[in-house]
DNA sequence: GGGGTGACCCAGT
DNA sequence: TACTGGGCCACCC
């Protein structure tokens, strides 16, 4: 698997995730390990923040659910309008989801 | 080719 | 509860 198809593979799993719902980065580089062969969590959020542009971003924060710096307000936003649970500090990570889940 | 960096994660102190 | 250190892997200088 070249490094782009990873990419899109990233991509299309964060756009599977239903609204009101979030995955962390190390859930997907674990979800895309099986069929990658590579799992970082760090690789997957190096991806969001150059290639995120195009997929709901705002649905992937990390493990302890921290938005991504520099964007809070605007994820907090969006989560809040697609009916996530939020806290304090971030997102309820009740909300968490799996591809295993959604199929 | 070598070294620093980052929208990360986990375990230990 | 907060901070530190090590591991991780692609990208940029």
């Amino acid at each position: 698997m070249t490094p782009d198809e990873y990419v899109e593979a990233v991509l299309d799993l964060v756009e599977r995730i239903p609204p009101g719902r979030v995955m962390s980065y190390g859930a997907v580089a674990d979800a895309l390990a099986e069929r990658s062969g590579r799992a970082s969590a760090r690789l997957v959020g190096s991806i969001m923040a150059r290639h995120g542009g195009g997929v709901p971003w705002h649905r992937v924060v990390n493990s302890a659910g921290r938005l991504p710096p520099g964007h809070e307000v605007e994820a907090r936003a969006r989560l809040r309008a697609e009916g996530c649970p939020l806290r304090p500090s971030g997102v309820d990570m009740a909300a968490a989801w799996s591809p295993e889940e959604g199929m």
